[in-house]
This record gives structure tokens, sequence and C-alpha cells, in this order.
DNA sequence: AGCCAAAATGACAACGCTGTCATTTGTAAT
DNA sequence: ATTACAAATGACAGCGTTGTCATTTTGGCT
């Protein structure tokens, strides 16, 4: 039924070798039968077989997005990125959310690149961090890129993405100093994700560029989550005497935090500033607006697939590669959150 | 390196024939040989080869969610629930957002199957509500799967999924009705979507059911975004005497409307009921919360796919295909947005 | 034991492509 | 023209499965 790269070389009369040279854009063609060949298959509205060439070729030019992350809208916007790269590349896209905490987790995802012969993973926090899952991946010789929080380039023969939550978390909070707080409370997320550790410690950097003292009774631990941010606001407000700015460590708990706050009948940003980090789409629709961080997922996500593919190129050809790390920072994003007390 | 089904037949000391009978399932195996072959398989770590067999058998296993959405927690949830039954049934997901207004979307979509050899698609509103993507999916003769706005049982060969948004919406105005309103407000979403006719003529069923004249004038159009509800609760307010609840088509614009109202220092609920549409997470954390209405999306996106690989099955083994139709009712969730007015 | 159908197994050709290597064609220098 | 060499093209063997059909084995009958 479907055209075959048999017909298509029947048609243009040519060997099948010729097309596949003209599909494969191998560039020893003569112009006048690529034309041909170009012609037959248009003609012939033919496509490749994928499994056929991936058959032959002995491997397929799958990438695997593995993720464990509650932020649907950062998911989606990571999915359509690296889709973007891959469709650029002629590779295809394996979604795979996943438990991060299930202890079979290095398990299931060796198995799932074995199954689906995957041509490498890509992997965002807080699986890119997690060293007993990455061993377990170089174990199996898994190629795989990550997302990671963190500064400068370290060594790493496999690519990866660089995301600096430092500085912007010490954005944020300098932002909340220049307001005029000096009393600024941090909500933490999961210490599973490096990005709580790197964003606590902006927080604390810029509190000791400003003097003033680190105060521990100020920090909250915590979840990614809302419900985070609702108790934290109750902790809060409850202090002898509260806090008057909160930085928390992404926009779900800064949420929880303003609702929590507006329960208590608190005004915010008068009686109480909020900053959260992230950016997403909700950010902007609470009331206030809240003042955060954007990251450019978007381009992290195309940054990360290209890098794999990249890799993966060169370690098929046998080629050396290198690393081109970049490194990502967050831009403050100032809303009505955290308007000056006037 | 890998195994391969040949290095299990050697080992197990059978033919590839045997093996392949196993790893396929065809019950035609002796018990003892049937356990030769299960030990080689385990103790070769093998794998069979997806393109060696896609190309064998002719089609691959992998289905195409195509979608156009920009509630990512919807695509999440969507993603999910196919993701589980398509692992239960060896189907692979090809994951493909898009833009419906692209007046190539069919074209684009048409290609995609064939590059892909896709086996079917899961389209989700407004994709599925398109009558020229249908008919051109139609014309290649596509196997698709849609979820629709809609009721009862109608005429189709291939499976769909119905979601009853007229009874929901029904629900909806019933319950602000009871809540003492007689002057509420529809903020339409998209005209495009299904749902958002569905979902007014639920609302006008309501107010009919209750002798409530249904007044044109507070009916206004819109998109399924904040924006909309913002701007809509500044026409709502400016009203000579404005009314007393809104029900808008989902929750983004509920959320903007909210916004707006707090905006002008409206009180909600007890100057302004807002109801919403779809149980978003976000509906928990606005607030005050939203009334809405709970659609059970991961059921719906695995009874879609469900129902799509069981008549492709059935395609295949050329049997005759019955629908098994399953209308899913969106259950409202009274929230303190529409609190009764004291 | 001898026979027969049914069950179990195997041999081998596809599937549509790429990789390797051989062959043909074209081109520039003699 | 002839030669030498590069560029262009082709022939053909895999790649790891499944499907078809042939063959062997099994078990229940006489």
């Amino acid at each position: 039924m479907a055209a075959t790269i048999k017909s298509v070389a029947e048609m243009a009369g040519v060997s099948i070798k010729t097309v596949s040279r003209v599909i494969n854009k191998e560039g020893t063609v003569k112009p006048d039968t690529l034309k041909r060949v170009e012609e037959a298959i248009t003609a012939l509205k033919y496509t490749p077989n994928k499994a056929a060439r991936d058959l032959a070729s002995k491997g397929a030019s799958v990438l695997g997005y593995v993720y464990d992350n509650p932020n649907a809208y950062y998911i989606i916007d990571m999915q359509k990125g690296i889709l973007d790269v891959c469709r650029k590349n002629n590779f295809e896209l394996l979604i795979h959310p996943c438990d991060a905490s299930s202890k079979d987790i290095a398990k299931e995802l060796v198995d799932m690149v074995d199954t689906a012969k995957l041509a490498g993973l890509i992997l965002s926090p807080p699986l890119s961090e997690m060293p007993d899952v990455l061993g377990e991946l170089d174990d199996n010789n898994i190629n795989y890129v990550r997302i990671l929080s963190g500064d400068g380039p370290f060594d790493s023969s496999l690519p990866y993405v660089l995301v600096n939550d430092f500085k912007a978390a010490f954005d944020i909070t300098q932002h909340l100093i220049k307001q005029g707080h000096t009393h600024i409370a941090f909500i933490a997320g999961d210490e599973i994700h490096k990005s709580t550790i790197e964003r606590f410690n902006g927080y604390k950097a810029a509190l000791k560029d400003a003097n003033i003292p680190f105060d521990e009774s100020l920090v909250i631990k915590g979840t990614y989550s809302f419900e985070t941010g609702v108790k934290s606001a109750e902790t809060i407000l409850a202090m002898a005497s509260h806090p008057s700015a909160v930085f928390a460590c992404n926009d779900e708990i800064a949420a929880g935090t303003l609702f929590g706050a507006r329960m208590k009948g608190v005004d915010v940003p008068n009686d109480l500033a909020i900053a959260g980090f992230e950016n997403s789409p909700f950010s902007r629709q609470t009331f206030p607006p809240l003042t955060t961080a954007s990251q450019p997922t978007n381009e992290i996500a195309q940054h990360a697939a290209a890098s794999l593919i990249q890799f993966l190129r060169a370690k098929k050809a046998k080629l050396p590669h290198e690393n081109l790390v970049h490194t990502f920072v967050p831009e403050l994003v100032v809303r009505a959150s955290t308007e000056k007390a006037s």
C-alpha cells in the first residue's frame, strides 16, 4: 500500500541505495538524480519506515523525558521545548512521569531504556540530582542530560544544563531588602531538590551582603506545595513580631502563603510582602500578583535536548565531545506582592 | 552486544520461532520448553527489539495524543491516564501539542500519523470537534478516539468518550439559584469548544427550570482565559444593577473574574458569587476557593485510550467492533466563592 | 503395536531500510 | 586519445523479528 524506498527507486530509475542517500542527505548525489528522486518521493508521498530504519541502523532515535514534578506548567513547557528540538533532529520523544521516591526508580528507568531502546534520557530535578539513580544509569551505560541547580562548569563526560538558583534567590532577597525589609522569612521546598539549598544559600548571601544577621528562626522547612505556604503563613503570623516579608521557595508556596495571610486578614504587601520563584502562570493571577523569578523553561529544555543529541551524535561518530555548558539565570520579576510599603 | 531472539533460542535449545511464541504468549508451547525459554530470557536479560518487531509485523503500536489546550493540568492528567493504559497494553505514546487554529492542522496530523506510523490518535477538544480535521482524518483512513462534550450515544464507527457538560452546568447554575441568586451572569469560553455551548445550554436550562427569565445582556463572550475573566468582571460590575452571581465557563475565567472583582474592591462571595468549571488545582487555591465542577480527567483519558486500543485490536483481527460509549458527568464541588449570602 | 489427528516445533522468506564494498561514470592531466 | 583518480551509483548482505507453511512429536484410539 504505502510507498517504500523500492517503489521510489523504481520510479526514479535509480537504485534504492541512491534513494537512501537522498533521504539521508548524504550529499553525494548528482543534482540531476537528486531532483528525479525527490520528485518521485513527493509523487508517491513516500515517508521512510522508521522501524526499518531503526533496525538497519541499529538503534532508534528516541529520547526519554523523565520527571517527577508536580508543577504541570513546568512539565508542559519542558515537553514543548524538548519536542521542538526532537522534531528538528528527527528524534522522537517518550515521556515518562514517575515517582522519584519509589525505591525501584533506578531499575525502572534502566528497564525503560532497555525496552524502548532509548538513545538517551533527559532528567529534570529531583531525578537529575539523585546520586543513586545516576549511578545506576552510569553502570548501565545509559546516556543522559541533566538539568541541574547550580553554578559553574564541573567535571562530567555527560552533558548538563545549569540553572543558577543561587543568583536568582540572591536577587529576590536583595529586592526585598531594598524595599526596606530586614526581617525576611524563608520558606524552603523539598530538601531533595538542590534548588531548595541553592535558593536558601542565595537568600543567606543577600542578607550577609546587606549586613543583616541571619536568623535561623525565620527559616521554615516544607515542601514545594501550596499547603506548605498556608501552614507557613500561620507559623509566621503567629510569631511575636512577625517578619515583614517572606521569600517562598516557589510560587506554589508563595500562593499558599498569600492564601494563609488572607485567611488571617493580613494585608499583602503592606503587612507582609511575599515573593515566590518560578514565574508560574498563576503567579500573575493571584491577588496581588506575586513577585517571582522567571525561569526560561522552554529554552532550558531546548538546550538540554540539543546538547544530548549533540552528545549522542558525537558518540556515535566516535568523535570527542566537548560539553557546551550553559548556565541560565532566572530573572527577577517584580509585582505587587512586594510593592514598597508606603 | 545485547541479547537477541537468536541467542535466547540457542541457549534454550529451540528455534527462534518458539522463542517468538513465548514472548508473544501464543500459548502453543509445552510447559517444559516454555520454562527453558523463559529461563534463557531472564538469564540473558533479553528484551525484544521493537524496531524489528514493528517491521516484521507491519505497523507499530504507537498512539498519538494530539491537543491544543492551554490548561496544563488537564494535559498532564490526560497524558498520565493515557500512558497508564498504553503501558498496560504495550503501546507507546507520542504527544503532539499543536495549534488548532492553524489552517494546515489537518495536514499536519495526517503527516504525523504517516511519518510516525501511528496506530491511532486521541483527540481532545477543540480538535475533536472540528469537522474539517475529522474529515481529513477519515479521508486518510486514520483511526482516532474523540473526547467530546455532549450527551447520549450517536452514530459513529469510531470510538468516542462523552463529557456531559450540559448536566454539570445545569447543576452549577441550579446551585447558584438555590443560594438565592436570580441575576446570574454567564461568561462564555471559546465558541470553538463545544463545551462552551453545552455549558451555556445547561445554564439556560437551569434558569428555565427555576422560571427565571433568560437575560441576553448577562451573557458575556470570551475565551477560556484569565484575561476574559478580568475583563468580564469589569463589564459586570459596571452594569447598572450588577448580577449577584457569575457562572464562568471554566476556572481560569472564574479566577480572572475573582481577580477583577478584587481589583474593584468587591467582596466575593457576598457582593458577587463566582463559580467556575473544571476543578483545576488552582480553583482550591484562590481566595476564596472556587465553586466548580470536577471532571475525572484521568479516567476520561484512560477510557479513551482503552477504547481506541480495543477498537484497533478488533479492526486488526477483522472482528466487528462495538463501541462502549461512556458518558462522564462532572460533579459539582461547592466552595466558598458561592457561599450563601447571609 | 499401529494409526491418525492434533499439538508442538522448526525452516525460511519476508519486512524496508542502511552499511560495505564493488562497479561505473566523469574529469583533469598527460 | 589515454591514464589516473575521484565522484557517483549500484548490488547485496545484514538488522531482529513475525508469518506461513512444512515437519516432527504426542497422545488417544483401535
